[in-house]
DNA sequence: TTATGGATATAACGCCGTTATGGATAGCGG
DNA sequence: CCGCTATCCATAACGGCGTTATATCCATAA
């Protein structure tokens, strides 16, 4: 497929605004969230102050793009997990997928679900529904698991996505801030919670630590 | 008990550093973490600039201070659970305690675990120490829970714990950030981790639901 | 060619945390 | 009582922040 003969780029007068968003997505991940500043990210790409807002309209506004992007590659995480015929397996391996990214992106993720400011930014109810929307994935896993009989048929599919979703964030939050000491980590952690997830769900004990194990990738 | 004899206050003779702290706790609570600046508590308090560094050294050691005074209403929220008959009732209550004081102060609660910055301040490994040592009163309870034959008698409440803390942490963050909508709020999700907590912990379905009915509160 | 509109640089405004300086004051040894 | 010292505090400033008003380019449309 040729797709390079014309003008195929949404942003072609303004390499500005890509070179803004890359350095504000690096010095995000590379020195946190206090290095991020308007006035850094211009003098880095050797532009003014101006070049924000004409570009962005306000600070905040840039950092939610930052943080749209960053959805994007946490969805295309997400969709390479492929479906397999055992469906614990699957839902484990989705959520060690969500973990890797909160590892991968901690600031990112921070902000996506952690309430996290920075810079003013605050999130939308547009945005919660958006990343509510990132639970249609396991919740249609954990109706698998339904469906095959692994889990109870009369579990709750969308009362169970909701712990599920409440689990994976406070271990990826916990264990970015250094919470998770002690004797055990926090991939201890997250396989204990899968396993008793599954049992709780109605799976068989033995069955739901070898499809934990499976997808955790042994 | 007659204690205004004589000066049993600690800091007699500097209501400026109670008043300092009193009135960032209020800004706290009322606007939130992006209302809290140095410059605002001196001038609520009739004073300058150089009351914070006299007193405190910096803003982020007058945050510290304030989250300081958080644990401890959070711990005596927590002393105020009884012990009774059922460990898994109190295991509940301790679970409720701790959700109803993340909701009554939630930047509170989020400079403590949420990694807040909040003004540059930065949690130190003392703090994450302290902040673990607040899982021993569930901890305990977990084991009364196995000792009293609840759970599995090879249940390990040290991983158990942490895996109830991530839960903890992860409903807090989430109900707050808004995140728990649809048709189950943050009381159902809530409700459902416990019971299948304690269920995948080798308690029996039906009383493990009576327990947590209670320990909510009917 | 001229006109128009968008991108940009400059400089400023009002915040912020922090600090250097100097003045007030309280306690105390003589 | 005097003078010394130490502490608290007000003033003013510094550099950095997000943001904006203004003016200047410059490419394109008429």
């Amino acid at each position: 497929m040729l797709w390079s003969v014309s003008s195929d780029r949404q942003e072609p007068a303004s390499p500005v605004r890509r070179r803004l968003l890359d350095e504000a997505a690096r010095v995000l991940a590379e020195e946190g969230p206090a290095a991020l500043s308007a006035r850094r990210l211009v003098k880095a790409v050797g532009a003014s102050t101006m070049a924000v807002y004409t570009h962005f309209g306000s600070m905040p506004a840039l950092v939610r793009e930052v943080m749209r992007e960053g959805v994007e590659r946490f969805l295309s995480r997400v969709d390479a997990v492929a479906p397999g015929t055992d469906p614990v397996r699957e839902l484990t391996e989705l959520c060690r997928v969500y973990q890797e990214f909160a590892r991968a992106e901690p600031d990112v993720y921070a902000v996506m679900f952690g309430g996290s400011s920075l810079a003013g930014f605050e999130l939308t109810q547009g945005d919660r529904k958006m990343g509510v929307a990132l639970l249609r994935h396991p919740r249609d896993a954990i109706r698998r698991c339904i469906a095959s009989g692994r889990f109870r048929a009369d579990a709750d599919a969308d009362l169970l996505v909701r712990q599920l979703f409440v689990q994976m964030h406070g271990l990826a939050q916990l264990a970015h801030a250094g919470y998770i000491l002690g004797i055990y980590g926090p991939e201890d952690v997250l396989a204990g919670l899968l396993r008793d997830f599954a049992v709780a769900s109605g799976d068989d004990p033995e069955q739901a630590a070898r499809s934990v194990r499976s997808g955790l990738g042994e």
